[in-house]
DNA sequence: TAGATTGTTAATCGATTAACAATC
DNA sequence: TAGATTGTTAATCGATTAACAATC
């Protein structure tokens, strides 16, 4: 069984990295009804993919396997959430207070590895509320909060009026990485991370695939 | 220029699809700049993709465009939206009545084809309340609601522990679509369509380039 | 007509699957 | 040791890009 200090290689394509969390969610299953050991097959069974395909994604890592055995269930799931970076605590910030904004405030990051420390809106009836223990602040004091507590990550969910404009600020305050809901492409310097999750997007290629069908 | 009655093929791989909701916002965008016809040269460069890969994804529909003149945007924007079946009106549930449950009621999903007709939970609490005008129901009278008001599509906002006890139900009731939240590969007849939104899956991926980005 | 740009075929590239020697 | 299953190389498949003849 190899060491488990993890080095991340620099050339993973994006496809594997997609296929990771669905690994890390799966082997979570498996260890809470007590699975200890698993092969690439029996897990391909299981998530409907080939077994080639998970011992190519895996490799890329690393050999977490043993010949003859499979992989340990409890480890494999261990590394994959330090290749994830699950390790570690990020905080974070979420950029408009909206309806989906407060949704994401709920919800439970930390086995994520993700903590958020503040909300922001423009809208005065909103600033000062709490949000699962979690403050709404008023958007004029977000350049200082990002300086002061040295926040790199910022959820966007604001409306896609003021999305592009906001998130270009916000790069210059020190934010490195969005998770943007906004339905807009953010043109930002090419170090900047940005995560799309485009919910109309996604709702119309289920129309299609609706509409294909009754055709 | 084509005539304007669709047919969808059966065979268009979902690397195309994914894209068409894409260029379908790209051209709304011209369109309300008064933008009338543009190449796909033009078009690659600000959407940051080939020109031949906009072309020969157009190409899959038929021939929207005019050799020497490009393409023309209203007439483009129109077909893409019958192609992704925005031009009827689907009516749809939310199961589920939690925070995200409710943001999503909140949307504004008519102008892709969507509209909500009920909110359905179980917590005594949240019934008989409303949401942007839509009501929520106590999840008992799910089954007699999806019969009266021929439901074929749902919105899938439960927790993992229920989601997918009530997806087979709601498949049983008649229910062919779902566009599922919850943190789950829902197992169903192959002829229901699922369109999964895995929020968790998505901030782990940031989470992996933020990590190997600071290696 | 000449210039521009499509539609489409051919070439390349990348990702998935199959196969099997290595080895636990 | 014999059997099982990995790690990895080779083969296949699919998707993207390039090129260009067709044509508006």
């Amino acid at each position: 069984m190899a060491e488990s200090k993890i080095t991340i290689p620099k050339d993973i394509s994006p496809a594997v990295i997609k296929r990771l969390p669905r690994y890390y969610r799966y082997l979570g299953e498996l260890k809470e009804h007590d699975v200890s050991r698993i092969s690439s097959k029996e897990l391909s069974q299981r998530m409907q993919v080939t077994a080639s395909q998970i011992r190519q994604d895996l490799n890329n890592f690393g050999g977490f396997g043993q010949q003859g055995y499979g992989y340990n269930v409890e480890y494999l799931y261990t590394e994959i959430g330090k290749i994830l970076g699950l390790d570690k605590v990020n905080n974070m910030i979420i950029v408009g207070a909206g309806n989906l904004g407060q949704a994401l405030a709920n919800y439970h990051f930390e086995p994520n590895g993700f903590r958020v420390l503040g909300l922001f809106d423009v809208n005065p009836r909103l600033v000062g509320l709490t949000v699962r223990g979690v403050e709404i602040y008023d958007i004029d004091t977000l350049e200082e909060f990002i300086h002061t507590h040295d926040i790199k990550i910022a959820v966007l969910t604001l409306p896609k009026q003021t999305a592009s404009d906001m998130a270009k600020s916000m790069v210059e305050w020190g934010i490195k990485a969005f998770w943007n809901f906004a339905p807009v492409d953010l043109k930002l310097p090419k170090d900047i991370m940005v995560e799309n999750v485009h919910l109309a997007e996604s709702l119309m290629t289920l129309s299609y695939r609706i509409r294909s069908n009754n055709e």
